[in-house]
Formats: C-alpha cells, sequence, structure tokens
DNA sequence: CGTAATAATGTTAGCGCTAACATTTTATGA
DNA sequence: TCATAAAATGTTAGCGCTAACATTATTACG
C-alpha cells in the first residue's frame, strides 16, 4: 500500500492539500503550471489514492459491475483477470452477476446493481449487450456503462469490439497461402452479427485470391459442436471435399476433427481445421487448433478504464468515442499444414 | 449501501459508539447482557459495517489474493466467481495473481502479495498448494491462508478439498448400476494425489460389487486430451473392449468419445464414458460427458469466509480445523447409458 | 467496610480524502 | 485606471470507524 498521501504532495509542492486533490481528480480548476509540477512529484513519488478514504468521502461507491449471461463461460473468466489486474491498480472493486439466460433476470439484476448496490459503473458481457430492455433501462438510470462486442443500437454506449471481418480474412489467406484450394466455411448462429462478418471476411479473402467455392463449401451451423458435427459430416461427405475448413468458432473446429478423424483423415495432412476465439477447447484437443485470439483481457482493462478514468476517455455522451476497436492474433498451432505441399 | 451506522445502533441502545463497535468486532471486554442487547438491535436494524471507514482507521488492507498457475484455466473463473460473490458482501478485495508455472515466479508473486500488497490472507489454487518453498515462505511471514485440494503438508494450514476417493467410487458405481460389466479406468497424472485417489474409488467400487477387471482395462494417463487418445486407442483395440469406460477427468473423457466415434462405436449405446471436473468441455462435447462436478464455487466462498470471518472459524495454528470436505455432485449427461439393457 | 484489582464502558483524536464554501490572484473591459 | 468577473487556490468540516487512553462500575478479599 502507498505510504505516500496528498499531504506528502502538497508540501514538497508548496501548494495546499486540495489543490492536489484535484489535480489528481482531474477537475479543470487548477493552473496548467501547478498541475505539471504536482504530476511530476506524484509520479515520482509512486503516489497512489487511499481508495478507502476516498470512498468515505465521496458518494462514489468504486463498484463497478459486471454482467454476464454465465460466469463460467470461458472468456468471463479471461475477461474478469483482466479486469480485476486493472482494478488492483485503481482502487475499484467488481461485483459480477450472471443472468442465466433470461431477460426477466437480466432486468432484475442491472436494476439491482444500479439502485442497491449503486455502481459507479457497468461491463455488459455478450450476449447481453444486445438485449434491448436492458439498454433501456441503462439509458434510463444515467449509469455509465459499455458493452462488448454488441450487435444492436451501436450509439448506445461505448463499446469495445475486435475486427472479427479483418481476423476471418486474415485466418481464410492463412490458408490459402499455405497452399490450400479448397476451403470450406461454417458459419455461426444465423442471428449473430459476428457471423456475417466471419463469413464476409472469408469471402472476400478468397475473391481477393480469384478463388470460388462450389456452394455446397458453405454449411450454416450455430455455433455448437454438435451443428460443427453435422456440418462437417456433409462437407466431408461431398465427393469432392475440401483441403481445409474454417469453422465459425472453436467448438466447431473442435467437431470437424472428430469427425475428420472418425473418416480417418488426418489432420493436417490430408484437411486443416481453423476455428475462431482461441478458447480452452482449441488448446485441448488434438491436434491443437489453430485459431483466432480474440484480446479480451486487453477488452477488459480498456472496459474498466473507460469507465473509471473518464477524464482520459471523454464518456460524456456527446462527444466520446463510442467506438474501440482492438487488435486480434493469428494463433497458428497443430490442426493447420504450415508449409506448402 | 448502509444507512444504518454504529452511533444509530449506539443510541438506540443508550450506550456509547465504543461499545457497539466491540460487539461488532467481537472484543471480549463486553458484558454479556450488552452484548446480547446490541447484536439484537444490529440486527434489527440490519446493520452491516462501511468498509471503507473500517479499513482507514484499522491497519488491515481488506485484500484477500489469489494466486493461481494459469488465471485462464476453467476452474479458476468459477472460483472467482464464488469468490468475489462473497466479497460482495464484506468488503474484501480480491487481488489474482498468475505464476505461468515458473517456481520462482510463485516466490516473487506471493512475497510481494505479502509485502507490498499487503494482503489480509491468501488462498493457493492447485497446483500451487503443493509447492514447499511457497509453503514455507507462507509459514514464516505468518499471513493467513488457505489452500485448495493440497497433496502435501496437510497440516501447514487449512484447507478445503471434496472427497475424490468417494466421488470415483459413486461414479464407478452409477455405472455398475446401469448395467456396465466390463468398466475400465484411465489414471490421471502419476504425481498427482486425486489420481491415486480416483483410482483407488474405482478399485474399491468393483470390489464391493464383486467384479474384477483384466490388468489391461487399466490404462495410465496423464490428464492431457492426448494421453486420453493414446489409451483409448489401446483400451478400443482390446479383443474384448469394455462397456464403459472411466476416465480420470473430462479432457481424457472427452479424447475417449473421439476415438471412439473413430471406431465407429456408438457413445452411449455401445460404450459408456464418464469422466470427472465438470469442466467446459464436459457440456460443449457431443454426447455431452456424465461426469462428478467439484463445488468449485462454495470451495472459494468458505475460503474466502475462512479469511475474513477468523471469529466463525477460528483460524489460529492450534486448533484450528483444518480440513474442510465439501460435497460433490455426480451430473448424468448423455455420454453414459441410463437404463439397463 | 474500605481499598486495590479487574471488568466494563466512555472519550478523544485521527485515518486520508473530498464537498462546499472562502479567499486570493489574474484577466477583462469601460 | 479601477471595478468586476473569472480563474486559481485555500480553509474547514466531516465521511464512519478504530486505537489508545481515561474513566466508572464491579468484584475480591483482608
Amino acid at each position: 500500500m502507498s505510504r505516500v498521501k496528498l499531504k506528502d504532495i502538497a508540501e514538497k509542492a508548496g501548494v495546499s492539500l486540495m489543490t492536489v486533490s484535484r489535480v489528481m481528480n482531474n477537475d479543470p480548476k487548477v493552473g496548467a503550471k501547478t498541475r505539471d509540477k504536482i504530476t511530476a512529484i506524484a509520479q515520482e513519488l509512486n503516489y497512489s489514492p487511499n481508495v478507502a478514504a476516498r470512498r468515505l468521502s465521496s458518494s462514489k461507491t468504486f463498484f463497478i459491475g459486471i454482467v454476464c449471461e454465465y460466469a463460467n463461460a470461458n472468456y468471463v473468466s479471461k475477461f474478469l483477470v483482466g479486469a480485476l489486474k486493472k482494478c488492483r491498480t485503481n482502487g475499484f472493486h467488481i461485483v459480477i452477476d450472471e443472468t442465466a439466460g433470461e431477460t426477466e433476470k437480466a432486468l432484475s439484476i442491472v436494476n439491482d446493481l444500479i439502485h442497491v448496490t449503486r455502481v459507479d459503473g457497468l461491463i455488459l458481457l455478450p450476449p447481453l449487450a444486445d438485449i434491448p430492455e436492458v439498454l433501456s433501462l441503462l439509458k434510463k438510470s444515467n449509469t455509465p456503462f459499455v458493452r462488448i462486442a454488441p450487435d444492436i443500437d451501436l450509439l448506445a454506449s461505448p463499446y469495445i469490439c475486435m475486427d472479427d471481418y479483418q481476423a476471418a480474412y486474415d485466418i481464410t489467406e492463412h490458408l490459402i497461402k499455405s497452399g490450400h484450394k479448397r476451403i470450406a466455411h461454417i458459419i455461426g448462429s444465423e442471428n449473430q452479427g459476428v457471423s456475417r462478418l466471419r463469413y464476409q471476411g472469408y469471402l472476400d479473402a478468397l475473391r481477393s485470391h480469384r478463388l470460388l467455392m462450389p456452394p455446397e463449401y458453405i454449411e450454416q451451423g450455430d455455433f455448437t459442436y454438435k451443428s460443427g458435427l453435422t456440418a462437417a459430416e456433409k462437407l466431408l461427405s461431398l465427393k469432392d471435399i475440401p483441403d481445409a475448413i474454417f469453422a465459425g468458432n472453436d467448438e466447431m473446429a473442435a467437431a470437424v476433427i472428430s469427425v475428420a478423424h472418425k473418416k480417418h483423415l488426418d489432420v493436417p495432412e490430408q484437411i486443416s481445421v481453423v476455428g475462431f476465439d482461441d478458447t480452452e477447447l482449441a488448446r485441448v484437443v488434438w491436434p491443437s487448433i489453430t485459431t483466432i485470439q480474440q484480446p479480451i483481457r486487453d477488452m477488459a482493462g480498456l472496459a474498466i478504464s473507460l469507465l473509471t478514468e473518464p477524464a482520459n476517455h471523454r464518456l460524456d455522451i456527446a462527444s466520446a468515442v463510442k467506438r474501440h476497436v482492438l487488435p486480434y492474433q493469428l494463433c497458428v498451432r497443430e490442426s493447420s499444414k504450415q508449409t506448402v505441399g
């Protein structure tokens, strides 16, 4: 914990304690020279505010609420870790709640977080970012909130996402560049925006390389393992089977591998398989799955900082930057052929 | 947040604020009559202490550290959710750190948590519960800590675990009772205590039902998917193949299912497969895996409460109850045959 | 009974910070 | 130039709680 307190800085700078407090809280009513001086001293002394004191004397609760559908989903854990790390330095608490898939419950949870727990900010994880009732409740309440990968009403709040389109383009191009000519795709849930984006990225990458796939190389899935099995059965029963399959997510990719093995096809020698999301599954199965890693921890860190450092990010409705796109990473693993044959 | 404060209670009880504070902190220097009266009023008024104020005036930090090997492991997320929920009501912060598998790093992290962050308590998640250097560092430092599922030095600290032996016994018996006669087992990592316990539970369940398995029905794995593939290949190539396989964890069970499909065996019609741990994998794959659900969230809640409510649990070295065994649950899913043929 | 020891309760002074108001300095304009 | 607004800084009074010490009530025992 910090030994240094406002008073120490104040003395060293020859100003009153209150001026220092103002600088720390980004209060504009401080002269530029004083501000710089104090900022410098604070850095030098490695000052970090005492949250308890802050909370005691301000009206803020220093709680940030995170609402998710199922708390044990894999990405939730990564998100939590990122969020907690960020909170460690700025003194905010994380409160997490799960809706278990019911809109009713989502509403009551959000309501509770706003009015009982009185969070200073709220983060909506997908798919909660897309429930209109929740959005309108939040807008009415005036509580700042940030959404992760939302699909609707994109101006309703700041949001954080990755470029699904570009990532899909990249991973498809990765397949093309390693020599694949017959690349199939399994689309994700019809009602999710990311499915379309990934599909489009796939199509455009093919087009850029002047490749044309027959229509039976496109299968519709719904992001579940089971749908991946069904789709893979069809794709691998074609007379002219693909030499690569890009599944809309890792679960479906894992299913494809399973079906390939069943049909005694070697992955990746006879067929490459790639997924999307980099879930635990992608590392667990054998061969491990080439996939796109979402920057979930960074998303969490950014979400927290958007909510807790409004001065740095201008959250106010009018002028805020709404859209924050974070970089992804292509994780090349064992399920895709590396070199051209 | 709470409206009621010590002063309110003090006034209503006609005593000084300090006496109330003493009661709230279990200070023995309060008369029995006064104590009862105050306790009653506090309950009636639904008092809960203001943590910020408490932290400000006491020397505690109200931080609880959680140390894990990889923060994105599935059980870590569940644990975090449980821990955060508990902390929500008692005002403690969670600080989480990961060691990435290096003993060196583990030591420096723990050291940092103790001396820099100054946590009031520490939780060691497996497999960190079993690093002797970390244990001795903690013992020296005098920081209270709780271990989850430790394997060594069981008197070094309070710990929380589940009854792996009994759970393995139960799931084996589940297989027997649904009519299976030839039940194989894939043992987990040799150097982990739970592997032995699960194996023993399996053996004893068989014996209780007067069943004897040939030695080739026992395979050694190491908790990875790949080791599950190898083991399954052997088991399913025997001339007299098992009608059920109990894998030491879900990853290996998922591998078994994959191999079974490859060999065109229907799960569960021709062969049942069960796992252990109830990870995400168990729900994701098809068919979903019958498994043992560890009470991870409850473990987290208990761990936090052991560290934050010492009055309720007597953490002091001498007289503490060290061992806390929590109940598990058998999750019957699609991968095991339900009714007897 | 009286007095010392002990138990039970009360008083005081902050913990580090911020809101609200008070004061001083600087910029503005007739 | 000086009044006056605006900007920059300072002062004061707590937020709710606990540590440390001060006081009062109770008990013990010659």
